[in-house]
DNA sequence: TTAATTTTTTAGATTTGTCTAAAAATAATT
DNA sequence: AATTATTTTTAGACAAATCTAAAAAATTAA
């Protein structure tokens, strides 16, 4: 059953897919947190989405994607990135200007044009931020990773993918000479405020807060 | 004046431009046939764009692209000429493959992407139709052409272009060996159904109807 | 286990873009 | 010039997606 979908469902179905990654389930406020929306909002679409078979929906409890609907999102996402990916390897783009383009970008629903482009491209398997493309078939490159936050003391590990599209975080990131695959270890940790003084390897020493150490995930080596 | 369009505004906007290249101005019936919508949905719209300074616009009588109208549809006819570019000479699309696909790209609207995508293009001039794509300050590179149905017996000339994108025609043409830059002449008209027999240089000869050799454009040699 | 708080859904309105049917204006014919 | 035909516009309705305010349900606290 492909039908065909609006931009709005499918910003739900992508935000709702992102939003399981980190919950079980989802919740409208969430939702409409994450999709600069109201919450009456998501209720009328996910009424819509229920009767095109793309969520499982039971009202005041719980909502989630159904088969369809996750295999809708990884074709949204798969789109999302093999444009970040054109953008920042053939078009020159840098890592913070991509995510904008490519919300637009996404919805060009054509499969020749993203089939056509992922083998131009080489088949990529991560977007410039580190995250999996799924291919063809909706399978996803799963990598081993873990929040550079939780990093123990030391250990020497590179970094596999940023887990946030903010530009400011990006170029920050970046211009402290932090990008996918950079090699760190995290030499001390403050109590005060659980920020961490990470050495990039071959370079300076800096402080970053907890929550940006929450956002890069890392690989130990 | 940079108002945001959206697609529909857009659509209106570049087929107001592609039917006043025929004709001095557009009628509502006209555009609404050319946008398959109805004569009521071009007068609301038309009035949307009068109040957006687009369009100049008499009721009853007469409406044309204003000066902001004719930069607007510049612009969205240099992204989907670019694309149609992309989509032929990098991805491997074929001439008449790429239309409905340039359709939807042109409404993505970031100017760094664009003007980015065309540097990487190598600046091109024209489209894989031959129509000539405006650059990033709007100019268009005019080329001297005519239909190939005017051109007079037994002279050699140059396809400049292909004024029509329907795939069926297109992929006729391709087939028959008839593309942009290809050299041809016309060596006889039947007064029958003002049919022509062409004589493709080094190729067959074949006949073409009197409406084939009018979407045809040439450059006498 | 009530009562208060928070979350979610409904009711009703609004904006955009479209449509059909009817009215008004313009153009073409007698 | 009057009638007829065509074109264009208006009036009113509708679907999609959104919003605010109110009601209902679920959760938390007392
Ligand atoms: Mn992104
Ligand atoms: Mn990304
Ligand atoms: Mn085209
Ligand atoms: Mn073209």
């Amino acid at each position: 059953m492909l039908t065909n979908l609006s931009v709005s469902e499918q910003n739900y179905i992508k935000s709702i897919y992102h939003l399981q990654q980190n919950s079980e389930s989802v919740t409208t406020n969430a939702l409409a947190g994450h999709i600069k929306t109201k919450p009456a909002s998501v209720t009328d679409m996910l009424k819509k989405l229920q009767t095109k078979n793309l969520v499982n929906y039971n009202p005041y409890k719980s909502f989630r994607l159904s088969r369809e609907g996750n295999k809708a999102a990884l074709n949204i996402i798969r789109r999302h990135r093999l444009w970040e990916f054109f953008l920042v390897n053939q078009l020159q783009f840098t890592w913070e200007e991509v995510h904008e383009v490519a919300e637009q970008l996404e919805h060009v629903t054509s499969k020749k044009l993203v089939d056509k482009l992922d083998a131009f491209l080489g088949y990529p398997g991560f977007d410039p931020h580190g995250d999996p493309i799924p291919n063809s078939n909706g399978k996803i490159n799963q990598q081993v990773q873990m929040p550079l936050f939780n990093l123990p003391l030391n250990t020497l590990a590179i970094i596999t993918s940023v887990q946030n599209q903010s530009s400011d975080l990006l170029s920050f990131l970046s211009n402290s000479g932090i990008t996918i695959g950079t090699k760190l270890e995290v030499k001390q940790k403050l109590n005060f405020d659980n920020s961490l003084g990470i050495k990039i390897k071959n370079k300076s020493s800096i402080f970053i807060s907890e929550q940006i150490a929450n956002a890069i995930q890392v690989n130990p080596l």
